[in-house]
DNA sequence: TTGTAAGCGTTATCAG
DNA sequence: CTGATAACGCTTACAA
């Protein structure tokens, strides 16, 4: 394998067009500095001759920054975590930055390990998009290392709850949830039955509270609770096994949209109608929820990103620590009033 | 803003372990270079106490191996490119190469300049994950570009049709639309609606003359042919069309998952009942379809991404020059005998 | 307006 | 086994 991959340096620009490197940089890197029209023509054409393309390794190395942005991702091939993910690139392109996308498998370690990588990059920034673990045995680690990257001079931000200190652009979970539950008991429903998340995430906890209070404050037992997974397999199982024990609730909340979907399966499989029968809603708003015309909460975690992106590329220094972004309750065709 | 973003480096570690720079970048790079092991663990404890970190990009510059993969996708959100990047991911983090993931937009215009940025950082390699266009007139352009870039070093390869010379690892779009219409025609339908992909996609033309090619073999006009944009939104629109019109067809077929969907959800929400009145089958299998219990064609594409980081990486120098990787029927809930 | 030269943080070549 | 030292390709004072 030849693995030269160069494009010729200034050098050779800058010999071709008879001048010194400095001069040479300077007009191919819109330095202010001030150069001859008829010099810069010449560098122009020389470079263009060359097919010259500036290595932004070298540039990095001596101007101290990369220009690339890291997104620390639970699993890309989550519709949740590509739009935000989308949100990133997109103001990260058009501030003319690099998005490097990294599979973390929701597993602390692999976040550890892409920091680290990520930092070997010298990323400036770093967006953290899954959620983190309730006393999670490496969550020290984890904070320690966003410490250390922080102090040199790494921008950290987060789209969910973590333990570690950096700047926060998120939803409120327990709201979401809250607000999903209580739609459903304004509906009529009595018997819910909630499906969580992957268990130990502050996002499954939260949005279980949420339920949990929603229904509390309504006077009603939340006993129907399954364990999930955010996948759909999980959310499918789940409810195959309340309709087999035969105590088919008024409707099932899924943690997120896969879950929610996982749940639809199942009822469907068992020609269980929905929503005449039960009704089912999910959470978050990914496309998966508007292709099933299917109830949720919607968050706008494009912007999750966008926000994010634009903190490390500088344009949201003024902004607060921590913001909040607002979700709304999506009515569609997967919940009606109870019959 | 402090953009400083350093860890200290290899001359601070040699300088704390009283040793020179480049005892400690052979201790601490794994060269095969003998180091006494007295030597070795004092530097091992410097970098340590340090929290030394090497620059990657200071690495790169002197190696010219930047251990970059780059993927540009027609958009990341589509669970088809998701889950080729996935595939790109995994094998790149396994043999220690970090991921780049650009957006494109199905926009010749913007892979030119995501390959343009992907060669400023000196990608050892580049994964095409989109299809062409046909007669595109940033074609030759683009095609000059990539061979620019071979001849640079980098490896260049593409998972679906393009009009560039390099590797390839690709299913057969033609066969599998055929496949499928096949199927369907076994089923017993002969009013077989397809709403295709973008005008000019070589993929979306493939799938097509598949599709009518297997019309025509049965002696069947193939004449219920709908545009697309492999969206969710024309695919319910071009069924809302034809449920409209009274021009129900037998079944219905998406150039991909989203669109066939789409479809579904037109179905549905006109109250057609799927498969019992239509049938709806769609391409690509990706989780979507899955998620619907879509009856649909598989495609690896999975490995798609995963065999051509291979060939980056240099697993598959072996592998010859074009791959066509194998695609099936998968029959679920949507499509049924004609009744 | 242009050039010289000192880095940036590594690796690699050569001598000891 | 260890150490100078010259690159790598670029930017940026500082001089001229």
């Amino acid at each position: 394998m030849a693995r030269q991959n160069s494009t010729g340096s200034l050098a050779d620009v800058s010999r071709r067009a008879g001048v010194s490197v400095a001069t040479a940089s300077r007009v191919l890197n819109g330095s202010t500095h001030p150069v001859s029209e008829h010099t810069r023509r010449r560098v122009l054409r020389a470079a263009e001759e060359l097919g010259y393309s500036p290595s932004a390794l070298a540039r990095a190395l001596v101007t101290k920054r990369s220009r690339i942005i890291g997104v620390v991702v639970g699993d890309i091939v989550d519709p949740y975590f590509a739009e935000i993910t989308r949100g990133v690139e997109d103001v990260a392109a058009r501030a003319g930055y690099m998005t490097i996308v990294c599979n973390a498998d929701r597993r602390t370690e692999a976040e550890l390990a892409q920091l680290q990588l990520l930092s070997d990059y010298r990323a400036e920034g770093v967006v953290f998009a899954g959620s983190g673990y309730v006393e999670d045995p490496l969550g020290e680690e984890l904070a320690d290392a966003v410490r250390r990257a922080r102090v040199r001079g790494m921008e950290v931000v987060s789209v969910a709850l973590r333990d570690f200190d950096c700047p926060r652009i998120h939803g409120d979970n327990r709201a979401a949830a809250h607000d999903m539950t209580e739609y459903l008991i304004s509906l009529g429903h009595r018997r819910i039955a909630f499906i969580g998340g992957p268990p130990g995430l502050y996002a499954s906890r939260d949005r279980f509270e949420g339920f949990r209070d929603a229904m509390l404050t309504a006077g009603i037992d939340p006993e129907l609770v399954h364990e999930g997974d955010f996948g759909y397999d999980r959310g499918y199982s789940a409810t195959e096994r309340m309709v087999a024990d035969g105590e088919l609730p008024d409707a099932v909340i899924g943690a997120n949209d896969a879950t929610a979907i996982g749940a639809l399966g199942a009822l469907r499989k068992a020609r269980v109608a929905v929503p005449e029968r039960v009704s089912v809603a999910g959470m978050t708003d990914t496309r998966l929820a508007r292709f099933s015309d299917m109830t949720t909460v919607g968050l706008p975690i494009y912007d999750f990103g966008a926000s994010a992106a634009r903190r490390i590329v500088g344009e949201g220094a003024d902004q607060p620590s921590e913001t909040v972004l607002p979700h709304r309750v999506v009515a569609r065709s997967t919940t009606a009033r109870r019959s």
